[in-house]
DNA sequence: CATGAGCGCTACAAATTATGTAGCACCCGG
DNA sequence: CCGGGTGCTACATAATTTGTAGCGCTCATG
């Protein structure tokens, strides 16, 4: 499963639009979340585990390399953290937390039915 | 595989978070990439399959019902096309495409090495 | 030095999702 | 009736994700 890279073929684009390639990184599992979660601010494995409720070791690893190697996440003296070019991208993921908002407003509530 | 709805459990919060159940959804294969492709203007679903370039029509049509269902897609005489509230999610997208070229100079680059 | 608690991380089997190919039923112009 | 377009589905195979267990390491405490 390689690491998706602008010029390369990746998922949505042969030629590797870096755009795609950015959608291939941040769209596989978790990708996204681990994101957000890390900017809470630094922190362990173990605790961003816990940060996102529900992800497997064996998964939170594998994002935390491609990241890593995406140069969005960097080890630190906490465990790991946002690089300045991964904040900037977080900063970008920022607006969709206002509108998912608003869509949770629009969407047909599906209350526990009674 | 239900489709992610904020209120109700989903991957990355227990609770819903609505920012989690926005990130499960466009976190599925080509969620974004669909998006990001319809808004160059509504088109069938054979003209959106050659759009995303390799992707199946299986899971074209699952990602379409799923955004069907969460509003932010539509169809229309020409074939399906972006809500107002899919375009709005959308235009938060469009500043990842400019990241994205950033990203795409900074990261080290994996020419055809010789 | 033994114990316990934390750390990052890996193994492995099972379940879930995605891929690729083929092709259905439908409509329209020739 | 034939060719070409439409939306969409079936099905087997492959890839990805999940969940659980636990390794080897360090550090503080007794």
């Amino acid at each position: 499963m390689a690491i998706p890279t602008p010029g390369q073929p990746v998922r949505g684009s042969r030629s590797g639009a870096p755009i795609m390639a950015l959608f291939d990184l941040l769209g596989r599992r978790w990708g996204m979340g681990i994101l957000w979660h890390l900017s809470q601010g630094p922190c362990s494995f173990r605790e961003l585990q816990q940060r996102c409720e529900t992800i497997s070791p064996t998964i939170l690893n594998r994002r935390l390399k491609e990241l890593r190697e995406a140069l969005f996440i960097e080890r630190c003296d906490k465990g790991y953290c946002l690089t300045p070019l991964g904040s900037d991208l977080q900063k970008l993921l920022v607006p969709l937390g206002a509108f998912s908002r608003t869509w949770a407003e629009v969407l047909p509530h599906e209350e526990a039915s009674s």
